[in-house]
DNA sequence: TTGAAAGCGCTAACAA
DNA sequence: TTGTTAGCGCTTTCAA
């Protein structure tokens, strides 16, 4: 905070080179038609007074801000910031940058989120999920620009879509289980509608179980997401209590999971001899821990990628199409040793 | 991406509720003069017309954006995103709002950043870490903005700081396996200038060691940050073929930590009882996992809110201060079992 | 290839 | 309490 004179404009630096304002703009733009040497003087006169364009007063004028507002429940998860990753890295190449703002899980909070976004004028917007507060979805119909819901595959959804089946990663895992064996199955987590996607998880465990003759009522609850280690372990404990035969559970996250099979260390419990454990989200622990953890990816990195891809056809495309796209990924079924029997 | 007609201006609300502009933008400030029944009306005509406030073009006008800039290393870490989370929260309350950038622990990245950053005009910034390049330290100090190094505390700081001392983490950790009657003693990670801050871990390492009159040259490389944990599980494997004698080691992280923690068991190295390990960070697996693992709490959520509340009283206090104010926290030693022998 | 004029949507400053 | 005027710093559009 030292210099606190006012900020150099284009006209000082149009001043201090010799040309007009509008000649400085155009230096500015890779694009535009300008004189080769008056763009180095302009250049050297902008680094020289250490002018800095001002992309806000840009972006009012030209009407495109170059923001891309991205909602997700939580900073402070491996998952979503490998998806914030892929937004970044794919979009950065095209000159836009990424407004990011976390929900807590919580969509009354997203709707206000949204709303403060919108007010960025962003070019588009990606949210997290396919549930959303009805002001929230109006706002988002309204908005004007390319909307893209990630991580879920919406029945209805606004606009365009890049997500999965939450239900069939569990079903996968259930099918998997079964096939090593186990019956007795139960799930932990997902109790709560606040993390839609850790809801649709368990449905699709219920009527998995269901389908396959299997008593799907082994539901253990976690708590309001996110699910952290310690409750993924105290929920084992109170499911051991009430079910004490139970053979394999499918935990929300692989963070539960983890918890999970910590508490079956603490209780003697051998995994996967007595108890198999399986997770969600390929998170590096649940590769690397003793025993290592099934789990699902969910391909987060790809999810960002392929909506930055889909935001930039979008905006470069002249043709206002109105076809709501619908990007559908197949989750990985990664096998491991915590539910696969050696004998 | 339904109604693409152009959004609604105050002047749109304002003819709609038969007012001026400027009564317009006075209803929608919580502070300003007016009437309760015609902001009434005015609040009622923009809610009809789907009005959002253009908070870019209110920015340049006002000259205040809201925005306060932040680079962190990388988005996926726990740590990092709890400061976020304390900036964040520290922030909404004054209508400040985080924009946020991530430098892939790159100091030419984190140039490209603030210089990107910075053409959004925000009203302060906040970096990790007091080492940047010679271009991205000028463009700070020039940017006529509080500045804020966070995570460390530099010699000759731009501006504020709200950091604690690295190498005092690693020297608590060093004093405490000592007392246990460790002696052979190895570090793990740190090895690279690109992460000043795992290298001032390890430099606070060395001189301990030294101060004690112990050996300090068992360092092992574990490559660039972020340090995977499966990183740290390859370089203690590399560790005990070096120095099969090692009986502590000391790791750049918790997630190094762990992953070094996991190959013992591999290998069969009774944690605590052959080897003890210690991490960095506080991260919530070295609390739950089996055995759990010493580690240092930097308070990293404490270190946004500091630093928002930093940002606030700057941004307040009209008198110009040019006080460089130095705040640092106390990192905290959490023993635990990784480390201490039951005998 | 460059420049001049007008205005993006809002608010500071003043006037009523 | 409300309105008017004049920009904020840039780019669009048109003209030179």
């Amino acid at each position: 905070m030292k210099s606190s004179r006012k900020a150099p404009t284009m006209a000082d630096v149009a001043r201090e080179a010799g040309v007009s304002p509008m000649t400085v703009s155009r230096a500015f733009k890779s694009d535009a038609y300008v004189n080769e040497e008056t763009r180095k003087a302009i250049l050297a006169a902008a680094e020289r007074l250490g002018y800095v364009m001002d992309s806000m007063a840009s972006g009012l004028s030209s009407r495109k801000t170059g923001f891309v507002a991205v909602t997700i429940p939580s900073v402070n998860n491996a998952n979503f910031a490998d998806t914030i990753r892929g937004l970044t890295e794919g979009l950065q190449n095209n000159g836009l940058q990424v407004l990011l703002g976390y929900t807590s899980y919580n969509l009354e909070e997203e709707e206000r989120l949204v709303r403060q976004l919108l007010t960025r004028r962003p070019e588009a917007i990606v949210v997290t999920g396919g549930k959303h507060t009805d002001k929230c979805r109006a706002m988002l119909e309204n908005a004007g620009i390319p909307v893209i819901e990630t991580w879920d595959i919406p029945n209805n959804p606004i606009d365009s879509v890049v997500g999965f089946s939450n239900a069939e990663a569990s079903a996968m895992i259930v099918q998997h289980l079964v096939s090593t064996g186990r019956t007795k199955i139960a799930f932990l987590g997902g109790d709560t509608s606040r993390d839609t996607r850790g809801f649709d998880r368990r449905r699709g465990f219920t009527r998995t179980m269901e389908q396959l003759g299997l008593d799907a009522t082994r539901l253990t609850e976690a708590g309001p997401p996110p699910i952290s280690m310690r409750e993924g372990a105290d929920a084992l404990s109170r499911l051991m209590q009430k079910w004490p035969d139970t053979e394999a559970v499918v935990c929300v996250s692989d963070l539960a999971a983890f918890g999970a099979l910590t508490e079956c260390q603490r209780l003697g419990i051998d995994v996967p001899g007595k108890m198999a454990i399986a997770g969600f989200g390929a998170y590096e622990i649940s590769d690397i821990c003793v025993p290592p953890i099934t789990s699902v990816d969910p391909h987060c990195y790809q999810i960002g990628m392929l909506s930055a891809q889909r935001i930039i056809d979008l905006l470069s495309d002249t043709t206002d199409e109105t076809t709501t796209s619908r990007t559908v990924l197949e989750p990985e079924l990664l096998i491991r040793a915590s539910t696969v029997l050696t004998s």
